[in-house]
DNA sequence: CGTATCATTGAGCTTAGTCAAAAAGTGTGG
DNA sequence: CCACACTTTTTGACTAAGCTCAATGATACG
């Protein structure tokens, strides 16, 4: 698990590919009250114990949010991808921080009172906005299925399909990750240096495929999905 | 982990005390729509696979919210106390099941259809739902935050902790257990022994002591503060 | 009062964390 | 354009936390 501080972590270069908003689901009927902001490498877009007053949404890019630990360790308990939503909280201050993974982040953000008193008087929107909190829980369960698993190696598979399927690029099985490892590690909650062995541990066994370390290609479907429930007897 | 088929969980006799429903936070102004239903121990309220045509609420007892792994292993989602709230999708069906643990499990239970239609016309009710929604969601994270520590004395200790805060009944430091060692494990995501183990190495320490199996009281709260954060130096 | 389940304890083994260092990228400035 | 500095990624060796298998105690229920 990572002791890094946060501070160290910033291999955020620009992605390969521009990350499409493919998904471009943002809350119908609010061009006036969405003000879109670009925001460059590690820049904070909501921070642990400040008041919950906006809620947002990616238009373009990735986000990672995350609540870091009293003994530095940094938990990441989202991954965020355009058309994902955050910023819900059942308290006054959000319980986490969320910063800009990519340069260039697109960040929807909606002023939390004020679309509340809208949805009150619009009740398609308040629809709306339960829809995208049931979206944001979904993730958290996957998340924590992926977390809950035992060995490295099913976590990262599942790591791997999970990516696959949340950006699907037009190719399928051709998966540009969107962060580095470190952030891997700690969306896991494993060590860097593990999830580096099980990738290399997947590409020895022709499993997937690296073109340099973020372009990477799922070689045998079938035998990922195997890995993803039985990474134990996986060792012939 | 636990390996256990489901059926062959089922310690969840009466609970010494009945967990009062000192939460009674139920859906305001709803009596007519909440049909409220006494489950034994071990029933289904919703399963995985089936429409999502309800949300719940528990009045009373405990429930469990869980994923069934391809491999047979369990992973608890969501312990459910008085007040809490289930039944969430974004999806049409229901990605988790929730089986009531205690015998007596009182469920308040409100047709997902009727009570969007209801909340379209009623703006309170619909922020209270997206409120409750909230709910789940800083339950999920804190869990996440759980199942991604370290160690399993930091996973033990902040179980413990949370159980303390979630069912305060009248005395702080008194925490009845709610569910099994089994029902801890699959939830913390550790095998039965793991929990074992920690548990009495607590009581050793002299941080908690235990009546019986599910009666604990948090003799040093200071110190399992200590462990939940910092469990890997605490080899003194 | 017997039986099934739950809970605890023990021994051995495996996985992954930690520390350390080399290799591979990336970016900058001369 | 190349060289240097920096970060990220990979690999290695060692250690230990926790899983597995196995057996014994404890507890509830019929």
């Amino acid at each position: 698990m990572t002791i890094q501080t946060v501070s160290a972590l910033r291999n955020d270069r620009p992605l390969p590919h521009p990350f499409a908003s493919h998904q471009h689901r943002q809350l119908k009927s609010l061009g006036s009250l969405a003000a879109v902001t670009k925001c460059y490498r590690g820049q904070v877009i909501c921070s642990q114990g400040s008041p919950a007053s906006s809620w947002y949404c990616i238009v373009s890019g990735v986000g990672r949010r995350y609540v870091v630990r009293p003994d530095g360790r940094r938990q990441i308990v989202d991954l965020l991808l355009p058309g994902d939503y955050f910023g819900f909280t059942a308290h006054d201050d959000y319980d986490f921080t969320v910063e800009a993974v990519a340069e260039g982040t697109g960040i929807a953000s909606y002023p939390r009172r004020r679309l509340e008193m809208l949805a009150d008087s619009d009740a398609a929107l308040g629809r709306e906005i339960r829809q995208v909190a049931f979206q944001a829980l979904s993730r958290l369960q996957s998340q924590l299925l992926i977390v809950g698993r035992i060995t490295a190696l099913e976590k990262v598979s599942s790591f791997i399909l999970e990516m696959a399927t949340r950006l699907s690029d037009s190719e399928q099985d051709r998966v540009i990750l969107p962060v580095s490892r470190y952030d891997i590690a700690d969306y896991l909650a494993v060590s860097v240096e593990t999830v580096s062995r099980s990738l290399t541990d997947l590409k020895h066994r022709g499993v997937i495929k690296l073109s340099g370390t973020r372009v990477l290609r799922i070689v045998n479907r079938e035998a990922l999905e195997d890995m993803e429930h039985d990474g134990q007897r996986m060792h012939s």
